[in-house]
DNA sequence: CGGTATCCGGTTCGATACTG
DNA sequence: CAGTATCGAACCGGATACCG
């Protein structure tokens, strides 16, 4: 365990953590990565998104979908028909995302009980 | 560009969707990641980490820490020394995560520019 | 169908001051 | 050095009602 630890390092850190920060400020939200999940697999209605990402109110996908637009990551497709159609995919650019995405959904499998036995473990430390 | 929609599809984005908005509840918030990448190059000191991550108040960071150590991403160990001594480290779990952080960076550096012309983009749209 | 508008409670977070 | 305590502002997000 070598403490090779500089203030290059730090400077590297800086460098890495910024961006970081940005992504998560577009990704994060409590829904942004549900919706872009369930937009994941082809043209996606409003309405499907809605029962697709469990628990969303219809604010919260209007708020998510156009956080998302704005940021290049869910294109709006509005076909002027009546009744109204509209569609969300993901960009080329989300797309891309969605392979890290999918690494976190893995990693996130792989521990989540490691995750639970850490809490408990820890919480019953504290009450002691 | 297939429409391949049905219903299995609904089932199988529930099933990655859910463990993904757990692990986002356990790394996402405004300063977790920041936390892990600054102490991913090996054990760090409260007062590093908070001169790493520029802008977290002394607050923020204590709540950080101790959310990520509760959900077992990060190891501390306490020095009974004066002054005291408090070394921070990820945990074999959260190295694992580490990959895939730096995969996220990657992203977001690739596509920084483009998120930002994206916006720009809209933003004028709108206001026309 | 695909949204908006408004209200309002809860949580988050920064600022500040204090401590073993 | 490594925290804790308290306060208030800002923001988030749910409920509800309405609209082209």
């Amino acid at each position: 365990m070598s403490r090779s630890h500089t203030n290059v390092s730090v400077q590297v850190i800086e460098e890495e953590a910024c961006p970081l920060a940005e992504v998560l400020d577009h990704v994060a939200g409590k829904w942004s990565i549900g919706v872009l999940v369930a937009a994941a697999h082809g043209p996606v209605r409003f309405t499907e998104l809605e029962r697709a990402v469990e628990g969303i109110s219809r604010r919260m996908l209007t708020l998510t979908v156009r956080k998302l637009e704005r940021d290049g990551l869910l294109s709006r497709t509005v076909y002027p028909t009546v009744p109204p159609k509209v569609e969300y995919e993901l960009t080329d650019m989300a797309r891309e995302l969605y392979g890290t995405l999918r690494s976190l959904t893995d990693w996130a499998q792989r521990h989540r009980t490691d995750i639970v036995a850490a809490r408990a473990r820890y919480d019953a430390a504290q009450q002691a």
